[in-house]
DNA sequence: CTGTTAGCGCTTTCAA
DNA sequence: TTGAAAGCGCTAACAG
């Protein structure tokens, strides 16, 4: 391909300055009524037995000028807006990005659009995601939850919307709710851990959020398999998922133990980094015999000088289980309040092997 | 907070089975006029003098019963849908997911929403995406686009759209594009390099993208200030941006030089990672002295064990932009084609301290 | 096979 | 201050 030729197709002078782009247009232009046009455009001609010559004419007409649908109308006269929405803590997470993609490809491949909506963590900007989602009058909603009580429950409203909890499993809740495995997750990267060092901490984000509290109960019932005693006092939390909570419960961790522990787990990666930086005021670098472990995944783990194990979760997976529950309820099929759980996989890097 | 309790608000049972949720069913309800309602409901009690009896009335039955305005009637009747439309490459892509986190908050502050589309890098997919948006009728288009030749450009509809290209800057579009200083980003990354190991490679994707080239441009002119002469030679290509080619084009360097390069520069994230790879595979491990570059970042550069030195793209400033361009159309300011800049930061890792 | 009609819920305009 | 009417572009139902 060239460079510097002019790339983009721009508006075609030849073409009429006002183009045709409803429904009703195309049918004035070419003489036919709303509803033959409609049969055309919608694909319906063989299913009404239109004329082909008809056919042929409106379709050579679009072909020229182009149509554009007006799903809006569509949505109003329908009552179904064929859009899914989705409310998340925060996008750049890299985790719900990927949920976020792995959704919208199911989405797109099934007609259906995405609105995404970040609730920041908040549980009125929450609120005001799912109200904006609301208005819009989105067909179902994914929430990955950040409150355990939502707002705006979507139930009673004019339209029903189908609705699925992720991420996040608050007990009590009526609707569907799709998450990971967090404590076979935990057990089995302690598993990892303990076996190879012996002894482990665990650096948590808020106790209160499900996802962790089970996560750290796959961790101490690791630690049960391993004979430890007071296993809890290896368990340090805070109460934001953050690089400074990493930071501050390494050093908190340190300081309670006496010294370096010989293997650590994070409950996220953004902890992980406040770990390594604690390590790294205090040591200068990282002690080669350290055994790192984290949930979440990068593939820059590979490369960092010291063996690693992550627990990470199967956005996938996690979006086609979603997805699944979502169209359920949209064919009317029977909705219960389930928890469907997704297997993660645990990772290790590469250096294993240099050892 | 209390485990376990129920902790979402159940439909209410002493809500009567069907809540009104439209103005005209609080009208009915209440026994006022639609427009007497709407007035309430949008906040200009004030201005068209509605008793304070009737408002208080008003609002008393709805904070009772709640409602939700249907944006899709009246985005129909106003042809207008307060919602922006993005077209990514890739979602996944941690640039990406935090530009669309930094648009996404833009836009909800100016009660707009965000419909995120995905072209995976395809220009079939690109149209769709952008034909998907159009059907929705968005009032605006943030395109990170994949292919030099959008196909279908939106301007001719029925109703206009404005348009924002960004990351890529396709010569003779017709609409603006906002970018980050690519020439300058490379430059000054290699000037680091060059000034600490005299010499460097560069590991780039796919040279007709206008970003790529732009960085390679920046690569050479700083070559060119130390005087390396056969800079192109130090120049490695790929047609596609992903960890295979890394590892190609890093064993495609290592045997055109007779060697590993003291330094290097990766055009992404996702090429460092193979580059890493394909010298893991040759050496075992990292040579301590091997100087490392990159554009994109990722916080866990920082605890690699060599020296690294990383490009960032600044996320929000970039959004900021956009959003500012995109607004000044939607008001109809005058728009020109034109190629908005945003400087990026370069980074390196604490590790330059041990040395 | 093709055309006509009514109406989704909202906003705007005009009347009372 | 409040009410009534028209219409955005589409779909479904029915009429020819």
């Amino acid at each position: 391909m060239e460079l510097g030729e002019t790339v983009v197709t721009p508006p075609d002078p030849n073409r009429p300055a006002s183009t045709p782009m409803t429904l009703d247009e195309v049918a004035a232009a070419t003489g036919f009524s709303r509803t033959t046009v409609r049969f055309v455009v919608n694909g319906q001609a063989e299913r009404y037995r239109i004329k082909a010559q008809t056919r042929d004419q409106i379709e050579q007409f679009i072909r020229e000028h182009g149509i554009v649908i007006d799903r809006t109308a569509r949505s109003l006269r329908l009552q179904r807006s064929d859009a899914i929405g989705l409310v998340l803590p925060d996008l750049a997470n890299p985790f719900f990005a990927h949920l976020t993609a792995a959704l919208e490809d199911l989405c797109h491949a099934a007609g259906l659009v995405l609105l995404t909506t970040s609730s920041h963590d908040d549980p009125a900007g929450e609120a005001r995601a799912v109200t904006r989602l609301l208005e819009r009058g989105v067909d179902g909603m994914v929430i990955a939850p950040c409150s355990p009580r939502i707002a705006l429950p979507p139930s009673g409203g004019r339209r029903s919307c189908a609705v699925v909890m992720t991420d996040r499993a608050f007990p009590g809740q009526p609707y569907p709710v799709v998450v990971t495995d967090n404590e076979a997750a935990g057990y089995r990267l302690a598993d990892i851990l303990l076996a190879e060092r012996g002894d482990a901490v665990f650096l948590a984000a808020s106790r209160w959020l499900p996802s962790i509290e089970e996560r750290i109960r796959g961790f101490l019932s690791a630690c049960g398999k391993y004979g430890l005693d007071d296993a809890e006092a290896r368990v340090f939390s805070s109460e934001s998922d953050d690089v400074a909570a990493g930071r501050r419960l390494m050093e908190q961790a340190i300081a309670s133990r006496g010294g370096l522990p010989r293997a650590f787990v994070c409950s996220s990666l953004l902890m992980f980094e406040g770990a390594l930086q604690a390590i790294g005021v205090r040591n200068g670098r990282l002690p080669p015999d350290l055994l790192l472990g984290t949930f979440d995944h990068h593939p820059l783990l590979e490369f960092l000088p010291n063996r690693v194990v992550s627990a990470r979760q199967d956005e996938k997976a996690i979006a086609r289980t979603i997805f699944r529950c979502l169209t359920d309820q949209l064919k009317n099929r029977p909705v219960h309040a389930e928890r469907l759980v997704v297997e993660g996989h645990i990772w290790r890097n590469g250096n294993l092997d240099d050892k």
